[in-house]
DNA sequence: GTGGTTTTTTACCATTTGGTCAAGGCACGA
DNA sequence: TCGTGCCTTGACCAAATGGTAAAAAACCAC
């Protein structure tokens, strides 16, 4: 029995990643063809990928790949459910606080970390976005929609009480997640124009953005 | 003999853009093509998109769009000649001036203009950048990279003279792409989560942001 | 070791895809 | 109106692609 199945054969849920019991050798080959595979999706969407280049990239044959996963869209799926998780983990950390200011300028610094960190991830995710967010929609309703407008109400809170500076709260977000994730999305186009050291260089230049726009 | 080819059933340029006389039917389907095309590419990439997607938006069968385009590539390559071309625009009518502030700010609001009337081009050169530029960085390299240079050099002279406030100016422009372009390029995520009037919202909120960040 | 289970591979299939070809349709100047 | 040459298409092809079947190989508890 292929190991991706559900007790009954089929899982009722869409993906199904409720632990269920793996070895050792199943749990380091999911995670190898999963690494592979946001390579390969991240570079060229959802339709531009093979399973042959995933399979190349894990290493191992394409039945295989197909033996832990139930197809093409499977893998894909699972990347996003588990991108959305880290993703967004940084806005959820951001609470009500004495320093309004220093809260939203980490949060400001813990995204454009995550874009020198982790850039495949934000490369999959806009392309996903990119692509219409077809895959993606619903997660973006169910998860990250209430979880922005609950962090917008509370920056507006912040800049009513006078702590920071006014401005749209949903588009100081959006703004920060352009400015931040832009140094993975277009690092190509960086890479091309900047010969400096593109890290330090963004921090100093996000970080004077962000906190001009918001000191009150 | 088909129109794409030239004088000698074979260009020495990779497309030759050079204007070869064209009749009205050639015109229009061309440009017929092209629209069809940049639906397809701007939603899926390259590798992702296919002539017979092409074909059905332009209304014609896929041998006929062969016979005005030399294959896909070149399809995809005339179009992102003729998009760096409307997109640089707006950066080089930045010129030297009594009011820096005021040329900067207009340069936003035209690069968000853009993001708001031609968001399918946006995309296509998002995707094609996010992809790796692998059929644009001779362009960055040539084109963008140059016209950067010299236009960073007249903003450093700006600050230097006080006119502006100080920051780094290529910096200053990456985030004056990323924040203008995510309006097109995160279009599905941004329609899901703000249902206000976005577009005033997001001139309005983009003002405040460089303009904080560069008032002395 | 042995037997059953998990993992991997070889061979294969149907569909899609980029592209070709030769023939038919059509416009338009003589 | 007639023929020449531009335009269009149906039929086709080879390669790529997502996926399957079944047998071989590796693994592991006993």
């Amino acid at each position: 029995m292929s190991p991706h199945d559900g007790p009954l054969g089929e899982s009722t849920d869409g993906e199904a990643d409720r632990p269920r019991p793996r070895s050792r050798i199943q749990k380091r080959n999911r995670a190898r063809i999963l690494d592979a595979a946001l390579d390969v999706f991240s570079a060229q969407g959802f339709r531009g990928s093979t399973l042959d280049q995933i399979a190349d990239g894990a290493g191992m044959s394409k039945p295989n790949v197909l033996y832990y996963f139930d197809g093409k869209e499977a893998i894909h799926v699972s990347l996003l459910n588990a991108l959305m998780d880290r993703w967004l983990d940084p806005l959820r950390t951001l609470q009500d606080t004495d320093a309004p200011l220093d809260a939203l300028m980490d949060y400001v610094h813990a995204k454009l970390d995550m874009s020198f960190t982790m850039p495949r991830e934000s490369r999959l995710f806009a392309s996903e976005v990119l692509q219409g967010a077809p895959r993606m929609s619903p997660h973006l309703e169910s998860d990250l929609r209430p979880l922005l407008d609950e962090k917008c109400a509370l920056i507006g809170r912040w800049m009513e009480a006078g702590r920071i500076a006014r401005t749209d709260p949903r588009h100081l977000v959006f703004s920060i997640w352009a400015v931040t994730q832009h140094y993975a999305d277009f690092e190509a186009q960086v890479r091309v124009l900047d010969d400096g050291p593109v890290r330090k260089a963004a921090e100093a230049h996000v970080d004077t953005l962000f906190r001009r726009l918001l000191t009150p």
